[in-house]
DNA sequence: CTGAAAGCGCTAACAT
DNA sequence: ATGTTAGCGCTTTCAG
């Protein structure tokens, strides 16, 4: 008796059919259904407490109405970007949730760690897409498009545009940096980086490269040095740059965390900022904003959000081409840290 | 043709029922079947492809094998607390997919903003147990578990025990970091505060308290402030702390964010770690590490992995009493930027 | 505009 | 030890 009512039973409740209960509950505009019906219908859902059954719809359709979600970012857990990705997820799920589609999570430590089983088992969950922070390995992608399920990069791009990816532009927020730097008056500006594997890693470079060399200004290779997720190791790298016989003027961080090792190193040196150096961060994670840091804002929640609709729009359009959506950053100037800390 | 192969084909091809099929694959261990048997269904279900189809399933048995997870806590989003609920998440994804179920995610800025859509939409896809990360409104659980449904609560306390519930000893933290304050030799002991109202940041304060009545301190009222989730605000708090006629020369912070605005605020004004003031924060975030803070360490993904463990514990005896399951926590002596930045 | 009926792929009771 | 069979609740042609 305590079994929940059904379909059948509220289009007794209502005396129509299966069928035009469906209709209505799917608010379903292809047929015309009297507003007499329709109330009827609703009004008997509601005296019965109906609660559909997305599983058995689901069942019926073949394709559920979920989203995937494979986190598996370089540094995401117990790395610095915790938080970058947790924003991502925020604007992702508003999106599902919006759409009444469910959000199903997925995460490995590092995109090797990715389990087929996992991928699996989104599959035979039948989900509709499937949005992937940070790039999988190589065969995981065509494994969810030969299913043909939308897939979305974020944050990265896929190889040979197989899928579509959202980006923030890398290559500007380094230009905005550099040039930042510059009209304080810097000249010797060290590029502290996040490594070479990332698309997004490799942009910034790149970005640096050119904002250098359009303001002239040459690159001393010394002053390039890769950072870590580790607060230690990223510390020592810091110290290593700023105790060269020739030190910086400036520190361009890959992200808000080693600018900060940055601080923190050239605080131990009795270093003076902004007078003896300066430093910009990248993504403006919440800890850039308490700690003053001059950085390169990324919208987290802007990419997840354009991620998530990215993926409905395949869902409806499956045959589109591969677009790769970059979407923009802005230098948020503050006192890195310049009189306050 | 490209329809994809189901049981009955696997069990046509191996030349056994379907029910055979679901015997060996669901790897039942109630009924014997021969070695054989078995061989002959695996080797089956590779050679077509075979991939089974958990909808189906779910939709047969009526439970799908989807955990939901909700998150609505304070300070989340643009909070400093992204990182913890991430890591929460992070635990229970592991739990999660080590059983083979799935992970359904919901999010909220605040428990006011769940809305019914979100829980119903789990209900709808029949989750087997909802993890709550923060308390939800009254109402919430009552319903999740009068659908039957397992339902755990992190971080804070269900009301009347109507969940079970995962936390860590915020009194035993509040209190371990007193004692070291004393035994750094401080005397007037601040605490800036996370609020009052979640059960944490009570018992915190309750902790607090007797923990400074244990060392036979007094509390000035004074030297007990409100902090905020917004950097300004809880730079401003500090300084209100900090700039008082009579100043602390310690500060227990509720939470790492705060005790590094109670870092800034002393820099401003030029007082000296350790000397003129030491703080405490709490949590260990990633930041804390970084920025060499002493603080109480929980260990969130702990959390989340007993409460994973609890919500499968409870779907396998619903009957069993509520739990209070109350993790450890320890102190991380570090400098709290005493000799670092 | 509404109804009848055929599945969707799997599970689980029952029969053999 | 394996096969038969009756649904699970919904969507969706196809008739009326």
């Amino acid at each position: 008796m305590s079994t929940r009512p059904t379909i059948r039973d509220v289009a007794a409740h209502a005396k129509v059919s299966k069928t035009t209960v469906a209709y209505v509950l799917n608010r379903r505009t292809d047929v015309a259904i009297p507003e007499a019906t329709r109330d009827r219908v609703f009004e008997a859902a509601r005296e019965l407490g109906y609660r559909r059954d997305t599983v058995a719809r689901s069942f019926a359709t073949g394709k559920s109405q979920n989203i995937g979600m494979v986190v598996s970012y370089q540094g995401y857990v117990n790395g610095y970007q915790d938080a970058f990705v947790s924003r991502i997820l925020y604007g992702v799920q508003n999106v599902c949730a919006s759409r009444q589609y469910g959000l199903l999570l997925s995460a490995a430590q590092n995109p090797k760690d990715i389990t087929d089983d996992q991928i699996n088992s989104l599959l035979e969950q039948k989900v509709a897409g499937v949005i992937f922070v940070g790039l999988p390995e190589p065969g995981v992608i065509d494994e969810v498009v030969r299913e043909g399920v939308a897939c979305v990069v974020v944050d990265d791009r896929a190889p040979d545009g197989k899928a579509d990816c959202v980006l923030t532009d890398d290559t500007l927020g380094a230009k905005l940096a550099v040039e930042h730097l510059v009209r304080l008056g810097r000249r010797r500006i060290a590029h502290l980086t996040s490594g070479t594997s990332t698309s997004t890693a490799k942009a910034r470079a790149q970005g640096f490269e050119s904002a250098m060399a359009g303001c002239g200004l040459d690159i001393d290779p010394n002053l390039v040095v890769a950072g870590s997720f580790v607060p230690g190791e990223a510390l020592s790298a810091a110290c290593r740059l700023l105790s060269l016989p020739n030190p910086p003027d400036a520190v361009f961080a890959d992200s808000d965390y080693l600018a900060i090792a940055a601080l923190q190193c050239a605080s131990q040196k009795g270093l003076k900022i902004p007078s003896d150096i300066v430093m910009v961060g990248y993504a403006d994670l919440q800890v850039a904003e308490w700690l003053d840091v001059t950085t390169i804002r990324q919208n987290a929640e802007a990419l997840g959000i354009r991620a998530a609709e990215r993926v409905f729009s395949r869902i409806e359009d499956p045959g589109a081409a591969h677009e790769e959506i970059v979407l923009p950053v802005e230098l948020v100037i503050r006192g890195t840290c310049g009189g306050r800390l």
